[in-house]
DNA sequence: AGCGGTACTATACGCGTGTATAGCCAGCTG
DNA sequence: CAGCTGGCTATACACGCGTATAGTACCGCT
C-alpha cells in the first residue's frame, strides 16, 4: 500500500489511521454489529465514503483492526518480557495502561467471532497447557480441559466486564479497577477454594450420570404457560 | 405453511408459547440483535404479525423470554435443592440437561445487557460473598472483589463457549462437554495453582503503580503492606 | 502550464429491519 | 342465524444499514 506502516508518527495523523483507531475504540465498546460505518467515520471526522476508499468494506476494516491490535499486543508483551519489567500478566496494565483498550477489543473480537482472536485464544490454550504440565502437573489429570477452562475464564471475566465492574463499583478497564480485579484473581489462583475430598466425592457421585442415557424430554419445559 | 421438522410436540403448544420458545433458542444462539423477528416467527411456524399481536414488540418479547427462563431456572434449582439430588451446581446439567439451554440463554442475556440477567448476576455476587465469608474466609481479604471475580468467571467461561468448546473438541453446552468442563473447574477450585509467596511478592512489586486511592470495600486493600 | 493520480466528499441505491394496518376466519354468544 | 371477538395472515411503511458512484480538491511530475 502507499502508506508506510512502520512510521507511527506519520500514521497517527493520517485519516486512514484515524478511521482505524476510531473503529477499534467503537468496536471494543459496542461490538461489530453495534457499530455503524457512519459512527466510525463521524468519530474519525471524515465522510463515510473514505472508509470504503481506504479499507474496501466494513469487514476488511475489522480484519485490519484485528491485526493492528494483535500486533500491538504481542509487541508490548515482547517488549515487557525482554525488559523483565513485569512479574505477572495480571498486573501488566499497571505498566502499560493503553493495553486495556486492546484487551477490551480482543475480548469483544472473541465474542464477535473474529478468526484472528480465536487463533490467539487457541495459542494461549496450548501455551497454558504446556505451562501447567511443566509447572503445576498435579492440579489436574485433564491438562487440556484445565487449560481451556483457565483461558476461557480469564477472557470470559473480561467479557463480563459490565457486570463485574458494577459489582466492584469501578470499571475493570481502568487501571484501578483492573488492579483490584487482578488482586482477587491472584487470591483465587494461590488459594484452594474447595476441599479436594469434597470435590472428589461429588465427582464420584455424579460420574454414573455421564455414560448412561441422560433423562429425555420427561422433564422438559415446566412452563407450558397457558396465559 | 410447512412446519420445521424435528420439533416434538409441535402442535401441542400454543402459538404464543411456540414463538417464545423459538425466541429463547434463537436469542441464546445468536443474541438479540443477531435474531430477527422473521427468524423467530418462521421457526415458530407463524406469521410476523402474530409476534406483535401476542407480545407487542421485540423488546417486550425479550423481557418475556428473560422472565420465563429465569423462572424456569429458579424452579429447577429449588426443586433439585429440595430433593437433595445434586452435590455441586457444576454437575447440575447431568441431572437436568434442559437447563443447558437456559444457561446459554442467560449468558447471552448478560452480554446483551438484559436487566433481569444483570439482577441475577448481582444476586449471585451477594450470595457468593456471603458464602465465602462463611465457608472460606481466608482465601482473600477483598470478599467483594473475590465474589465478583468468581461469578464473573463462572458466567464468563460460558460466554466463551465457542472457544472453550473448540479447545475441548466438544460442545460445553452438551451434557458430556459440560461435565468435562465442570471437572476441570472442580480441579481448579480444589487445588492451588500458584505459590502464595510468589503471588504476594508480585503483588507487592506492583503495588506502587496503583493510583493513590485504594478500594474501600470489605476489609483493607489486599497486599497494601507489600514492598 | 498541463497531466495524472490520489485523498476525500456528497449523494444515492438496494436491502433488511422492526413495526403498523387492514382484513380473513373460526368459535362463541345472543 | 346474526354479530362480535380474538387468533392469525398478508402487505406495506419508514428507517437505518453497508455499499456504490460521481465528482472535487490537491499534490507531484514532466
Amino acid at each position: 500500500m502507499e502508506h508506510p506502516v512502520g512510521d507511527p508518527a506519520f500514521e497517527d495523523v493520517t485519516a486512514r489511521a484515524r478511521i482505524r483507531d476510531a473503529a477499534i475504540r467503537l468496536f471494543a465498546e459496542h461490538g461489530i454489529d453495534g457499530t455503524t460505518v457512519r459512527d466510525i467515520t463521524q468519530a474519525a471526522g471524515v465522510s463515510p465514503g473514505l472508509l470504503r476508499h481506504h479499507f474496501g468494506s466494513k469487514e476488511a476494516l475489522r480484519e485490519a483492526c484485528d491485526l493492528h491490535v494483535l500486533n500491538r499486543l504481542v509487541k508490548i508483551k515482547e517488549e515487557l518480557v525482554l525488559e523483565g519489567k513485569v512479574a505477572s500478566p495480571g498486573f501488566l496494565p499497571a505498566v502499560h495502561p493503553t493495553i486495556l483498550l486492546s484487551y477490551k477489543y480482543v475480548t469483544r473480537a472473541l465474542l464477535d467471532g473474529s478468526p484472528s482472536a480465536a487463533a490467539m485464544f487457541d495459542d494461549m490454550v496450548v501455551l497454558t497447557e504446556q505451562w501447567i504440565s511443566k509447572n503445576a502437573p498435579d492440579v489436574t489429570e485433564d491438562y487440556r480441559a484445565y487449560a481451556a477452562v483457565l483461558v476461557g475464564m480469564q477472557s470470559g471475566i473480561l467479557a463480563m466486564h459490565d457486570h463485574v465492574s458494577r459489582a466492584l463499583g469501578v470499571d475493570i478497564f481502568t487501571t484501578d479497577g483492573h488492579l483490584r480485579m487482578a488482586g482477587a484473581l491472584a487470591d483465587f489462583y494461590s488459594h484452594s477454594l474447595l476441599d479436594p475430598e469434597f470435590v472428589a466425592k461429588a465427582r464420584g457421585a455424579m460420574e454414573p450420570l455421564r455414560a448412561p442415557n441422560p433423562p429425555t424430554a420427561a422433564g422438559t419445559d415446566p412452563g407450558a404457560e397457558g396465559a
